[in-house]
DNA sequence: TCATATTGGACCTATTTAGTCCTGTATTTA
DNA sequence: TAAATACAGGACTAAATAGGTCCAATATGA
């Protein structure tokens, strides 16, 4: 259907609950949950998921809790739907040579991996910070847009990487 | 996974075999099928959906088969995506209010729904023609470049719709 | 030592996806 | 008009994935 799984949705709505009340210490699954609404057991596997790939930071026995364990506004959407979800590709070609068996006979790879990766270069964009940010702030006035760009000098790209 | 499922893939690679194969004659099944190595009864199926939603015009009995019903140059790929695989929503919310339980406790709401139109766009903007040139020419060299534009002034983006 | 919390894993179920098959209907051609 | 061709519209199955639960083990603080 085209869409993330509750597992990376409900991820970073809980990264963004981390990133939007910083604290020393960590929070446990527990309150996480509660302040999100969402079911214990499931947010327990997502945060061990996230713990496990490095992007939080956990602390065990009583007092414990997840913390994040990376700056914000380094951490783009990318990475967190990269480590929840699997590889960003929306075709099998986009994953790599010689992982789509039609590859050699496909009209569409070249395209495809194109479409991929504006969307990827998109998700890149946007960090952690930026999620928390627009939401208590107001920078849902400043509207992301987007443009492709099909002039052959790509400095004209300012936030390209 | 976040990808595009087979039925989509597949769509798009026989829309794009019909693009870049104009004829007056529509194209059967079989032919299509065994043009794209894939299997009769799936090119079969998803042909039939194009042709319901108006995609593909389809002419029954001996001699029939299918043909683009419409403009490559007008038809994006968000289009194709959306027929074939439903709505272009990343998250719950991003389909329409009041569809995801948790909205009015969600903090990344709002953020979501903006990526969700950067993607959206980004697949808005790019045509089934596109894809058929850049496979056959060389757009591979005129890099698709895209950029967040964060500031208040839309204007200063040509591309935008 | 006890209560608290993460870790790692197994486990189950419902849904979706991929793929097949069959019957009916329209169209062309001989 | 009869036969062959090809789409239309289903129902159907098997496999994979997602969503969700639960438990035993380990680490930590008081």
């Amino acid at each position: 259907m085209f869409k993330l799984s509750k597992t990376t949705d409900y991820g970073i709505v809980l990264m963004a609950r981390l990133a939007s009340e910083p604290s020393p210490e960590p929070q446990n699954t527990r309150e996480l949950a509660a302040g999100s609404d969402l079911p214990v057991p499931m947010v327990s596997k997502i945060l061990k998921a996230l713990a496990k790939e490095g992007l939080l930071s956990s602390q065990r026995g009583a007092k414990g809790g997840y913390a994040l364990a990376r700056d914000p506004e380094e951490l783009p959407v990318a990475e967190m739907i990269r480590v929840l979800e699997g590889p960003l590709a929306l075709t099998d070609c986009a994953m790599g040579p010689s992982v789509c068996s039609h590859e050699s006979a496909c009209a569409v790879r070249e395209p495809w991996q194109q479409i991929n990766r504006v969307v990827e270069r998109a998700l890149e964009s946007i960090t952690l910070a930026d999620l928390v940010r627009s939401n208590s702030a107001g920078l849902g006035a400043t509207a992301a847009t987007l443009q492709i760009d099909r002039s052959p000098d790509p400095s004209a790209s300012p936030l390209e990487r």
